[in-house]
DNA sequence: CCTCCAAACTTTACGGCGTTAAGTTGACAA
DNA sequence: TTGTCAACTTAACGCCGTAAAGTTTGGAGG
């Protein structure tokens, strides 16, 4: 009635259930137990029943994905919102903020999202091109505002952005990897962290300076 | 007579063959196709014949995640000597680039380095610990000794390492994961991309502005 | 030279995995 | 009622990581 393409057979909606179950184990802390049999068993049916709707395991991560990726732009935009942000500089503060925070609450599925084994995903699953894509689009808007309002642009809008993405991301990789951490680099909290080094950038967009850069 | 802890018995040293044919096997292009058992075919042994050697499947990912750090430290210090680069900035720039090279020429073992299943190896494993803090060490140098020329430094040296660190650290992951591209950003090559997000953080180091953050 | 020991390695085995191929069920149209 | 066909099950293959028990072999002590 409601959800998948080929409405309810024998199960309901397999597809859903599926998909509903591997973000439950991602959040559930295991990512090497998330094997087609375990959301097969979660879901209650055979091992083999999920390739009806799934070529293969990959396009079920990819499916997965694809909700964290909505996810991520819906605690991106709700970051921005939720101050009133207006102002580039601050949209990009609150838009890095949410990037890391969304990481940090779902490290599982952060990882999956970029994981190696979705790289040929992108290019053939185009809902989840389109899903990432739209991850990337809130930063990349902010970063070319503020760049418009810079007397002396140091970069290109997309080089910019990439920097910005760049940053977050690696940011976010770090941290859910204890690689970083607010104690190892002196700072009170995450927050903090993300805001001054996110500062960084956004100051480094400009080139206004009193002759640092020598060449 | 050489390498191990415990001389050549019946293989020679099958510690570093395991290691080695790892590092094969990687660089051609397998992560999935890196099982224990096809190191061990690879050296010639049975499938068991590691586990006399490395505790389990982690260790050996340990073993070579070390060797992957080693390789990002001589690089790192390779790309700053090739260029003479003795000014603070300049080797911001040829740490940065050597980083993301790196990545690049490397990709599998990049990921491995950073993979999630060593996380908890690196608190285990001091030879990994030790080798994963050195390759960080040139990073913190250099932003340290730019921040210790600014007028009006933006962050504490930690703060500035750290994002310096995330920044080419994202960029490397997002390249290559085909996320990102010289192509996709406008940006000539690669090196280029890198020089210019690169000055990003540089810049950002210093708060020398004309009032363009307003609170 | 022979004996023996312990380290290095092999054999065998278990359960879990992704995936394929062939068979079964059951809702719905005719 | 019957037939159809998608949804699902059963069975099987070859991989994997890992444990337990057995075998080889270089070299030290007699």
């Amino acid at each position: 009635m409601t959800t998948g393409k080929s409405g309810n057979y024998h199960h309901g909606d397999l597809r859903e259930a599926l998909v509903t179950a591997a973000l439950k184990l991602l959040e559930s802390g295991g990512v090497e137990k998330l094997s087609l049999r375990a959301l097969a068993r979660d879901a209650g049916v055979s091992q083999t029943a999920p390739y009806g709707h799934f070529r293969d395991k990959t396009a079920v991560l990819a499916a997965v994905a694809v909700r964290g990726f909505a996810r991520l732009r819906a605690m991106l935009d709700a970051g921005v919102a939720s101050r009133g942000a207006v102002e580039p500089e601050v949209r990009m503060q609150a838009l890095a903020l949410g990037y890391v925070r969304f990481a940090l609450a779902n490290p599982d599925l952060f990882r999956l999202m970029f994981s190696d084994s979705l790289c040929e995903a992108f290019e053939q699953d185009p809902d989840l091109a389109q899903a990432g894509a739209a991850s990337f689009e809130p930063i990349r808007e902010a970063v070319g505002e503020r760049l418009s309002r810079c007397a002396e642009p140091a970069v290109t809008p997309a080089e910019g952005a990439a920097g910005t993405w760049a940053l977050v991301h690696g940011l976010s990789n770090l941290l859910i990897d204890g690689k970083l951490s607010p104690e190892s680099v002196g700072a009170p909290d995450i927050d903090t962290l993300v805001e001054r080094t996110a500062g960084m950038v956004i100051r480094g967009l400009d080139a206004g300076h009193g002759g640092i850069m020598q060449r």
